[in-house]
DNA sequence: TTGAAAGCGCTAACAG
DNA sequence: CTGTTAGCGCTTTCAA
């Protein structure tokens, strides 16, 4: 139903080998024959078909880029960038969402395979094992994720990841000058590579400055789990650190349900600096690492990651975090377990 | 570097017709040279070509879908639940951000076109005749808007839409029962058939009930386009309606800035009730339009536009609204202009 | 500068 | 039941 090659080639009475000279632009046509063909074309309508030639090539011009979950603020932000970037590019966008299950992520791979040109893993909950045999196949970014084994990182495989490191640190040492000694972390996904680094970070920090940190487990990194959470945390804590923005919303959310005034009686962290301005109310301290840094820096990394076999110029690409200080965080208050008299209190003073 | 199904073939000693039969599992072969094909296959680690199948049965297993705004909760829940539908028949998604602009709308539609099996166009900021012509090359469904002329509407084309109408009258009566009788809307994007319907029937609706409704249009229909119209709502209004409830939260937010309590001084209404239980405080009355139905019905809706050309069983799907009253609406106070002395009542209200 | 022909990986008639 | 043959739409040597 569509015009081919074949038959904007017989329109313009020249053969298919110079229509397709003459589409791709480049190759030597005297241009007399090449505005024939061009003109022809458009009359038709004629749209070269990508299929057929991928085939031919062996490119597609498509990227497949696999998320734990499409919902998730953090991913949609990275995806936009990405589909940003790699749209100037012409590329298309194949998305899946493994729904953090590691099975379906590798069902996605192997339905992507051969029909894109570089693969997105982002926070893949993938085995190491898995992803070094996709990176023999095709060139893999591994985005927010990176190989246990510094060795065994194959050719074709990019890592792009945040740095959490200084932005853990600097709300440890934040939320001790403010007095705080006890200190909950709402925490990740368990299979999370990026979960385990911010836990560790934050963890030495909290070792380092003599402040206990109480492990709290989420059932999911979102608002419900936030506010589930709260619930779970250990009496003591005076402060809160969230593995990211959606769990310190619920557990902001939590809190005032409990008639727990922030940041007067509990300070709360959160990480990523993924919301609106605006929309958490207290304010909400967080670490930040961007998501469309690393959505930039992986858009970067696909051409990288393509153009391997020789050197390795530019190493794997780190997006640095840093502490945001907002109002959700303030001075310790003693705990005088038992009163809680401060609600109305408390919310005068964030109006003001 | 990967097998084909010519090595397969030669391993197993049969033709690629076999293998190829084989392989795809239907027509009749002997199931003992089944058996040895299918066992070659898995040996050399074999994996069909999308682009050759493709090419050669004139079907691709994809799906284009385009949105215009891949960072709003609305299309990424219709996303997702789109991606799990199309994912359990082992359909791939090809996606584009049109970022609302008509003009990359239609180069991705021409990108896709010829590499996905059918189109889904979600709040399509194309003209109709845009539209239609896509829809003559291959199966679209038009989600979340509809066409203006419904006689020319083309056989492969399916439209799928939320009916704003019952939830925003229910809205103007809900708001009219607690004695609102001046009452703003928070407009959506000028492009947006959606947004148009959504104020049509509010403007309907206020008109038979006798109250005025000032339109306030606002930059962007999120977070930060809420707030800042919030500046822009005329004195004597007691009750806003948003677009959506980015837009409504933003409101909210700069209500608090601006001292005004809600829903003591203003009551607040959404629309698409997308925000996870609690996020919004106080929680936000809103007429509630599923994005994910939306999703559910458009996934239903592709089988049935791939299998057009004769009768069409199922019209066009539509998803109902419906009101759901929460805690940002309530009786209207008396406009006593001037003095404000009620946001920390309010707030003591809200608490307990 | 242009054309003819081969082939990318696969499926689908049509014979055998 | 299986092999042979002919493409799907395009690019790309290789000659002319």
């Amino acid at each position: 139903v569509a015009t081919t090659i074949r038959q904007v080639a017989e329109a313009a009475g020249v053969s298919v080998a110079t229509a397709s000279r003459a589409l791709s632009g480049s190759t030597a046509v005297v241009s007399a024959t090449r505005d024939r063909v061009l003109e022809t074309a458009r009359r038709l309508d004629y749209t070269p078909s990508r299929l057929g030639r991928s085939l031919a090539t062996g490119s597609t011009g498509n990227i497949g880029v696999i998320l734990p979950d499409m919902t998730n603020p953090f991913y949609t932000s990275f995806l936009a960038e990405l589909e940003t970037a790699l749209g100037e590019r012409d590329h298309g966008i194949l998305v899946g969402d493994s729904h953090e299950d590691p099975e379906r992520e590798l069902a996605l791979v192997r339905r992507m395979l051969g029909q894109v040109d570089a693969l997105v893993l982002a926070s893949s909950r993938l085995p190491d094992t898995s992803i070094v045999e996709t990176a023999a196949r095709l060139p893999v970014v591994l985005a927010n994720r990176r190989l246990e084994a510094p060795a065994s990182v194959p050719l074709l495989l990019r890592q792009v990841t945040l740095d959490h490191g200084p932005g853990f640190r600097a709300a440890a040492e934040h939320l001790h000058e403010l007095g705080h000694r006890h200190v909950a972390y709402l925490d990740g996904p368990a299979r999370s590579w990026s979960g385990r680094q911010k836990r560790a970070s934050l963890h030495e920090a909290c070792s380092g400055l003599g402040m206990t940190l109480a492990i709290v487990p989420t059932d999911s990194p979102d608002f419900s789990g936030g506010r589930a959470a709260v619930a779970a945390t250990p009496e003591g804590c005076t402060a809160i650190v969230a593995f990211n923005d959606q769990l310190a919303l619920g557990a902001l959310s939590g809190l005032r349900d409990a008639g727990v005034a922030v940041p007067a009686r509990m300070s709360v962290v959160g990480c990523d600096d993924s919301l609106p301005e605006g929309l958490a109310w207290p304010s909400l301290t967080t670490v930040e690492s961007s998501a469309r840094a690393l959505g930039a820096l992986t858009a970067a990394a696909i051409a990288g990651a393509g153009a391997a076999s020789d050197s390795r110029p530019e190493e794997d690409a780190v997006v640095p975090s840093r502490l945001i200080v907002r109002e959700s965080t303030a001075v310790a208050s003693v705990i005088s377990s038992g009163v809680s008299s401060l609600p109305t209190l408390t919310t005068e003073r964030a109006f003001t």
